[in-house]
DNA sequence: CGTTTCAATATGTATATACATAATCGTCAT
DNA sequence: ATGACGATTATGTATATACATATTGAAACG
């Protein structure tokens, strides 16, 4: 390893990780625009004094992420920044009353288990009717009611929930670790709080409310479909985009 | 390369592919539950018959993508699903409109120059005072109001934004590819329509609307504030969760 | 009995090498 | 001109190898 010139020394991780923050780096800054070449594999790896594999692994992360487009025998290409996708993290709602520094109450209002009716496998998305637990919850920060939650879960894909009260353990801390879930699906949208929803959350009738709906798979079985309705003042999402890892 | 009875033939996809899908699916299906150590790279290099290189590639990239965990002499687990983390894709609302097949209309209400005010700063998270645009537009679905955009733009980092006057192009298009952005982020949440946002919806005083707010970061400086605010029946926001890519 | 030391082990990173694959360019014959 | 064809080129994938590093478990020692 010849040390002519280059610095070398400093660095801090490894040199996959300062090709790729480089590289990284001048993509975010503008120094290299959407359409720019950048450099070949070959021209990086005697620019770093590497070999042509170390820059191929980290080019190849970079092509992953979106940042950058490779064609073969003309070589590689900084991409337009084109989807505004962002990471939206949705927390276990205990774990979001105790980050506000407010002791946390569960409490179930109602549990009934029935034979799935229309509306019930419109929800879940299923094609032939058969046992479902539908369950009612609040969940508090303090003394006020935080969100309001109404679930419906499919016995024929999470059978030991029938033997379950739910006075306890909240439904959701309940599913996660039992059920491995492959896909979920959240819609996010704002209502006009109705009457029972009102009473529940201890609003004006007609208030704005925020309304997370989550559908939840496993493998081949809908489990779970989930209403959490949040007093409009009570919360906010905050979802983040970021470029890398 | 023995080919011991190995089907090897078939698969479809590369090596790396094929090991990555099937950890994947067995942790997916369960049959790997969460704690559960997977088999060494040594045994799966064996297993696979390749190289360990192949095998440690294919991990890594799980790991990062946080299915796994890995521990130093002890091996790779699988982690449980902690953060419901969903991806959120934010479209340009001209793509949205003409998705629900209505015609597109875009309207410039009122545009701005101006040094940054309090306000101003507190929404950029500017530190120091300094020229700002300030627009409000409209974005039309058909005859009807469908998005209300407040939006800020630093101009010390666009100063090409104070001779455009956005009149004919909508600010976000014209941002996007002109401006490199570092990082995002998204504040989602619940309103009642003052007066101002319901005369320019089209909606009562009061009524639910949701609020998609986005900071966005360029290298050193914020670039732009925004706020959309929707009525609250014309939109629903969809995130995905997927575990890979 | 507790602590230190050391070897074994699994992962982490990098290298040189090899061949496959796709795209492009130039050449040459029609 | 035009089309066929082969050489060239850059990336894609895989291999064998080497050494670094963190952690565990057991042996040696005070």
């Amino acid at each position: 390893m010849s040390m002519a010139g280059t610095v070398e020394a400093e660095g801090g991780g490894s040199l996959h990780q300062r090709i790729l923050s480089d590289i990284n780096e001048k993509i975010l800054s503008g120094a290299w625009a959407p359409g720019h070449r950048i450099p070949f594999e070959h021209e990086l790896s005697v620019q770093y004094n590497c070999s042509r594999m170390t820059v191929n692994k980290a080019l190849s992360q970079l092509a992953k992420a979106g940042l950058i487009e490779r064609r073969r025998r003309s070589g590689s290409f900084v991409r337009r920044p084109q989807s505004q996708a962002a990471v939206l993290e949705i927390h276990d709602i205990r774990i979001e009353v105790e980050a506000l520094g407010l002791p946390y109450r569960y409490e179930r209002v109602a549990r009934h288990k029935r034979r799935s009716n229309t509306e019930d496998r419109a929800l879940l998305e299923l094609a032939t009717a058969g046992p479902v637990l539908a369950l009612e919850c609040r969940h508090f920060a303090g003394e006020r009611p935080f969100a309001h939650e109404q679930r419906l879960i499919n016995l024929i894909a999470v059978p030991e929930a029938a033997d379950e009260e739910f006075m306890a353990v909240a439904p959701g801390p309940w599913l996660i670790g039992r059920v491995p879930w492959s896909e979920a699906e959240h819609r996010i949208r704002a209502v006009a709080a109705d009457r029972h929803i009102a009473a529940a959350l201890d609003i004006e009738t007609g208030a704005p409310c925020l309304v997370v709906e989550r559908r939840t798979w496993s493998a081949e079985h809908p489990v779970t479909h989930v209403r959490f309705t949040y007093a409009a003042e009570s919360h906010t999402l905050v979802a983040r985009f970021r470029p890398q890892g």
